[in-house]
DNA sequence: CGAACGACCTGCAGGC
DNA sequence: TGCCTGCAGGTCGTTC
């Protein structure tokens, strides 16, 4: 489900309804997610107040007066929040109840996801490694070029490492590359700065379009509000194989880059 | 150091 | 109807 878009979401939606809320209680259905929930959470969480729902790339930020819970949705994990929680639903991992009443529902099929506590993100592990935000000053065409010389790889697996920009996901990459004109198996060392420069513009064009849109809704996702996004009808490549180039009518091909499914124009991008 | 690949897991679509 | 295969929005850890 989640890319940036989808994850930036998520957070708008819930920041308002749970700042400021204090914590009721963890409670844990199911601990198998990518690494086990660990049983201490529980006890750690309840009692603290949330001071703010913050986003470094896909990861979400709940921050609490102490510390803070580090949530990734992964593949498939949403969260909703209900004022009036409703029967327990399959995949539906984990709650945040808060005083009141109200919680904060984990939901995900594939366990992707993760949740942890940690009294200092920034020098977590998972967060301290990562590449400037895409939608931030520190990124940009020169950013791009200057991180890219040397390097081998596609510039599709590029833009998709983390530790060189957070927050580009499959559909995303794809689309950025289409709107850009460049080929998505380009090997990264070998493009002009220039074409970092409109490179650079276009993901941040193609993220912003799709966070106007709430995101991009695939199968089954829905935001925390439980509304669809729909940027999907604005994809322009991405699960369009075959189909014509909204650009040159040429068909749209799919190849595996970096073992992920990969469209592109072969007429539009070189 | 960079690059490639397996791993984690469930659900769904499509072919037979 | 049921079984099998392949595929899916992420990214970490291992290996070369």
């Amino acid at each position: 489900m989640p890319e940036l878009p989808e994850v930036e979401t998520t957070r708008r939606a819930l920041a308002p309804l749970i700042g400021g809320q204090r914590i009721a209680e963890l409670r844990i259905r199911e601990p198998r997610l990518r690494w086990p929930i660990d049983p201490a959470l529980v006890s750690t969480a309840a009692g603290h107040v949330i001071a703010g729902l913050e986003r470094r790339g896909k990861y979400l930020l709940l921050e609490l007066d102490e510390g803070c819970l580090l949530i990734h949705l992964g593949m498939s994990g949403s969260l909703r929040y209900l004022m009036h929680p409703e029967t327990i639903r399959k995949h539906d991992h984990y709650d945040i109840e808060l005083v009141g009443g109200a919680v904060v529902r984990y939901n995900d099929p594939r366990r992707f996801g993760c949740l942890k506590y940690t009294s200092d993100p920034a020098s977590h592990p998972l967060l301290s490694a990562l590449g400037p935000e895409p939608l931030g000053d520190d990124f940009g065409g020169d950013y791009l070029w200057r991180r890219s010389r040397g390097r081998q790889t596609s510039i599709k697996s590029f833009i998709m490492n983390g530790q060189i920009v957070v927050g580009v996901g499959n559909i995303y990459a794809n689309e950025a590359l289409f709107r850009a004109g460049i080929h998505p198996k380009r090997p990264a060392g070998r493009i002009s700065r220039q074409r970092y420069q409109e490179l650079a513009l276009q993901i941040r064009a193609v993220l912003e379009d799709a966070l106007e849109s709430g995101g991009t809704t695939l199968r089954d996702f829905v935001g925390a509000d439980g509304r669809p996004g729909y940027f999907r009808q604005s994809l322009a490549v991405y699960e369009r194989d075959g189909q014509p180039c909204p650009r040159s009518g040429h068909p749209i091909r799919r190849a595996v880059i970096g073992q992920r499914a990969s469209y592109y124009c072969p007429a539009c991008q070189r």
